[in-house]
DNA sequence: GCCGTTTTCGGCCCGACTGTTTTCAGTCG
């Protein structure tokens, strides 16, 4: 049983708790462990059958702990059928209309004989549920237009596209109010999420009505859920649902904290401003006996107020940064400035846009020391990949072209096929002549997780395989991730010095945010690349550096944060020698 | 249901907006 499989249990256990009116705490509990759960780079399945305490974990406590250990030894829940027997099936997805809470799902439920969504748009209609007490036509005609936007709603929405509809809406916002002083992101967007429910913006303007006022009026939104003075909830056209709130400029870091959550990690900085006296809201902390408010121009003087480090956004995810914080423990992320080089490019010669002199030109302009040119492998027919032959035309343009333009060192590369079976796309006589060899796989992603983890691991073991290039394959939305045993993988490349890609294609985000946090713990050696298909994509090292900060990295962890001249020692050892600390201060 | 430099019992984040109400419950984030 997966750990996506066991929170979904939990979380169907806290909707029908919620409609049960059981206390919030209890609720709460257990949506808490749900999301605990999901997160887990590794499968409860396994810590259950090796006899782990599950209780280490923070949020799983005797009770919880039991209902795993019974879901993975028998497969089911008695808590849950018993649970489920209180009320008529396929409730819980009535209670994912916006708008229908527990309360209200329960009374449409027992007062109505509403079970499913075409019973609720039927009572709607036919005016029986205006006719509830406490509910009237306005509310049906809310839930009309839930129904409505719930039928054609898609679920979150990758973070490539939510970046793209936020840049066009902050664009139209700006052009429409020239008075906004700042347009914030914040959100998941702000936390790097790869996938985003809603945009949060927050603006900063002397005049924050007609800030609000100009969102609401936009040609580009569909609907307006809720407009007042401090913020508006729109929907657009795309789906896409935008928050905003207004602040001004001398309590923005209290705003800019409460709107970038996540909500576990806001909890927790309440919790600890109470544990001071203290209250925290949108708007500052407020002395808890005498009402006072202190405000905040950044976030920083916020989190210092509050006794501890500065959390970056990126790891904001209401785990354990806030009692590292608290300890001083925060390391320091990686930045997208550390990084000197790129590992991952593709040029015309397969099925990049650019030609390599334009790559390496774009690259030294970006201020790279180092650039590898790792066109595609000659079993990649689909992407015009190298025969051997071309690559070694390849291989010769790369010394011209690093002699031609000069101040950046150009490393011959590819990006080779891992075969189904495990066997390389070029024989070991061909890679010993390149200088970094990233190893992918791109065909029979469906391969069972066994055969899966044994094509990994043999490729390797070859010495002359560098990295493994966006291992789960994943795109985020649209395809997913391989299935294998991650653990191993991550062992064997630190066993066999083989490094792991962060790749920073917005679409791939590969390694993701926990794996990369436990490839790191187990040693591994990573490197961020941006997979470049053209100049433009260079600007991926950006995203690959958010999505390592995100699994905590330091500069120390990553590859390419080595200088020209580090790399170039990295390069010469021998594969089983490597580390990164073994070429860092040389 | 979880958890503990204040606690093994008694706490558990905080506020905006809406609709149906004359003071607030429900929902959301």
């Amino acid at each position: 049983m997966t750990n996506g499989e066991i929170a979904e249990v939990f979380e169907r256990i806290s909707g029908l708790l919620e409609m049960k009116g059981e206390k919030s705490f209890t609720i709460r509990a257990y949506q808490r462990a749900s999301r605990t759960i999901e997160r887990l780079p590794t499968e409860v399945d396994a810590m259950v059958r090796n006899d782990e305490d599950l209780t280490e974990i923070p949020g799983i406590g005797k009770a919880i702990s039991e209902k795993i250990s019974e879901l993975v030894n028998t497969g089911a829940l008695q808590y849950l059928v018993r649970l489920k027997d209180e009320f008529p099936p396929g409730i819980l997805d009535l209670m994912q209309i916006p708008g229908l809470g527990p309360k209200t799902t329960v009374r449409v439920w027992k007062e109505l004989g509403v079970t499913t969504v075409d019973q609720l748009e039927a009572v709607v209609d036919d005016g029986s549920l205006a006719a509830l007490p406490r509910l009237g036509k306005k509310s049906a005609e809310n839930i009309r237009k839930s129904i409505k936007f719930a039928r054609s709603k898609s679920d979150r929405v990758p973070i490539a596209r939510a970046m793209s509809v936020t840049r066009q809406l902050t664009n139209s916002l700006r052009e429409g109010c020239p008075g906004i002083s700042q347009l914030i992101v914040c959100g998941s967007l702000r936390r790097f999420e790869e996938t985003i429910g809603d945009v949060d913006l927050i603006c900063v303007t002397e005049d924050g009505d007609k800030a609000l006022n100009t969102l609401a009026e936009l040609p580009d939104v569909a609907d307006v859920l809720g407009h007042g003075g401090a913020k508006t909830s729109v929907v657009l056209k795309s789906g896409l649902q935008v928050d905003m709130r207004v602040t001004p400029a001398d309590q923005l870091g209290a705003m800019l904290q409460y709107f970038t959550g996540n909500l576990q990690h806001n909890v927790m900085l309440r919790d600890r401003a109470n544990s001071l006296g203290l209250s925290l809201n949108e708007y500052g902390l407020k002395d808890v006996e005498t009402g006072d408010l202190e405000t905040f121009v950044d976030e920083e003087s916020l989190y210092d107020r509050l006794g501890m480090q500065f959390v970056p956004p990126e790891i904001r995810m209401g785990e354990s940064e806030v009692s590292a914080a608290l300890a001083g423990n925060i390391p320091k992320l990686v930045d997208v400035s550390d990084l000197k080089g790129d590992l991952h490019a593709h040029t015309d010669w397969s099925d990049g846009r650019d030609p390599m002199e334009t790559m390496v030109e774009a690259a030294k302009a970006r201020g790279l020391e180092y650039i590898a040119m790792t066109d595609h492998s000659v079993g990649r027919g689909i992407a015009n990949g190298l025969s051997i032959e071309r690559l070694k035309g390849h291989m010769a343009l790369v010394r011209e072209v690093e002699a031609a333009v000069g101040g950046i060192r150009v490393f011959c590369g590819t990006e080779m096929d891992i075969r189904a079976d495990g066997s390389l796309d070029y024989a070991d006589e061909i890679l010993k002549e390149l200088d970094w060899v990233v190893a992918s796989v791109h065909s029979a992603m469906g391969q069972d997780a066994a055969v899966m983890t044994e094509r990994v691991i043999a490729a390797m073991k070859n010495p002359y395989v560098s990295a493994i290039g966006h291992l789960s394959t994943r795109l985020i939305g649209e395809r997913k991730p391989i299935e294998a045993d991650y653990e191993a993988i991550f062992r064997a490349a630190a066993d066999t010095g083989t490094v792991l890609e962060i790749n920073g294609s917005l679409e791939r985000l590969d390694l993701k945010d926990i794996h990369i946090a436990r490839a790191r713990e187990l040693g591994a050696m990573l490197v961020i690349s941006t997979d470049a298909h053209m100049t433009e994509s260079l600007r991926n090292l950006d995203h690959g550096a958010r999505q390592a900060r995100r699994g905590w990295c330091e500069a120390k962890h990553i590859l390419n944060t080595l200088d020209a001249k580090q790399f170039g020692a990295w390069l010469a050892m021998d594969k089983s020698e490597r580390s990164i600390k073994s070429a860092a201060h040389a």
